[in-house]
DNA sequence: CGTAAAATTGAGCTGTCTCAATCAATGTGG
DNA sequence: CCACATTGATTGAGACAGCTCAATTTTACG
């Protein structure tokens, strides 16, 4: 997964040189973790900003009561958030999805490469602002959105992700969320979400098994979509 | 309304200097606007950051049926947002709720003076990260909390950042959001949050009237709060 | 093979919406 | 300074989207 976003810019930029000299620790050892693990807590205080390599995760808010509101869906190869390079402290915790790994680089070191190279900044730029981007179209999602379109945005908003990474494998690709995560991100709850994806499976628009989804009409998809 | 946050930085960074030479320029003049008036659309293009310097303004995505979800409120001293440092388009709409005005600031040079002073930097970073930080909680309200709790979580948060603003005098401040506007933060409907409002005043917590905001039991409203 | 996690389904229930009417406040032109 | 027009607040009756709870089946995995 080395290949892909963020991850494979930071190794690129020589910013990892396992044998050389100063820059070696700028990466902290690759660290593997398990589906379901809790990978970092709310307000866990952070000296670097891991990237997740391979696998994917969530980015979450939980309530003093359990509930729980998933922010974002971590694809590989993407920084868990840019607000770490200004703020030590993460607001939400990351929960792992699937098995995978993450590496963490140096916030200080990173800086720096950010201020000493235009594309690097120009890069965290851009995820930056596709992070706020993909927030307010979420707020949007679940103030404004009925349970059918959110749910169809969450998985169109995931293929577009997935085919970027050049996952997509003609109508189908990887797809590990399980309906607790879709309940989770889009405000519903677990049954109303099977529910809902039944209704999309009759109406011969996505078959969802075997951690796999496949979309069958994705121009219908997009209508329910608005 | 001069003393105010970013505004009130930039102006006193030398930034605007009417009489002299270069830096004149980048301080576009002060443009008034009235209530309700639109102030940007939706995917304007722009060359310059607008900092709200007087009244109060919302920015809003719109569905394509007009139903509108607000993303935040912007009070007197606030930038639109950060992300136009670094992207050319908004990606929502700007709506002035009371008569007011603002001032743009040129992109170019206030990346360069980003650059050049540290102070701003940081001033900025605070500024990126806190609207994140508040985008992730209104997604966590609206996906995962009761009308009570989003309305009640609305009015401490205005009132917490107008008494940062000192614009709290005892128990009151001006607060000149319609009801509507509280509709299309929350994600409710203007008949619902009429309902909830008058249970909080019931309640002896709150009073709104004549366009202000009386908290007379912070405490208890809090707790309602999670 | 046994156990835990995930998916599915059904029968109510309720928070919030829709629609519609009324009333209050504010602003505007004459 | 009044009459009208517009915007905003309030209220009620009925409807429904999505929830709760609970049972059952399927899938994954050590």
């Amino acid at each position: 997964m080395r290949g892909l976003g963020l991850c494979s810019l930071l190794l690129d930029q020589g910013l990892e040189q396992p044998q050389a000299g100063a820059h070696a620790a700028i990466t902290q050892a690759r660290r593997p973790f398990e589906a379901r693990e809790l990978l970092f807590h709310q307000h866990e205080s952070l000296d670097s900003l891991p990237v997740i390599c391979d696998g994917w995760a969530a980015s979450a808010l939980r309530l003093s009561d359990g509930r729980r509101q998933i922010l974002s869906f971590l694809l590989p190869g993407e920084m868990i958030t840019t607000g770490l390079l200004f703020e030590q402290h993460l607001h939400f915790s990351i929960d792992a999805i699937t098995p995978g790994c993450y590496r963490s680089f140096d916030r200080a070191q990173l800086r720096a490469a950010m201020f000493a190279s235009p594309t690097m900044f120009d890069k965290i730029a851009l995820a930056y602002n596709e992070e706020k981007h993909r927030a307010d179209q979420l707020i949007t999602d679940l103030g404004r959105r009925t349970s059918t379109e959110r749910i169809s945005r969450l998985l169109l908003d995931c293929w577009d992700r997935l085919e970027k990474l050049g996952l997509v494998e003609g109508n189908s690709a990887e797809f590990p969320l399980r309906q607790i995560h879709i309940a989770d991100a889009t405000g519903l709850t677990v049954a109303h979400v099977n529910k809902i994806i039944g209704q999309l499976r009759e109406g011969g628009l996505i078959e969802i098994s075997d951690r796999a989804l496949q979309i069958n009409d994705i121009a219908k998809l997009r209508r329910l979509t608005i």
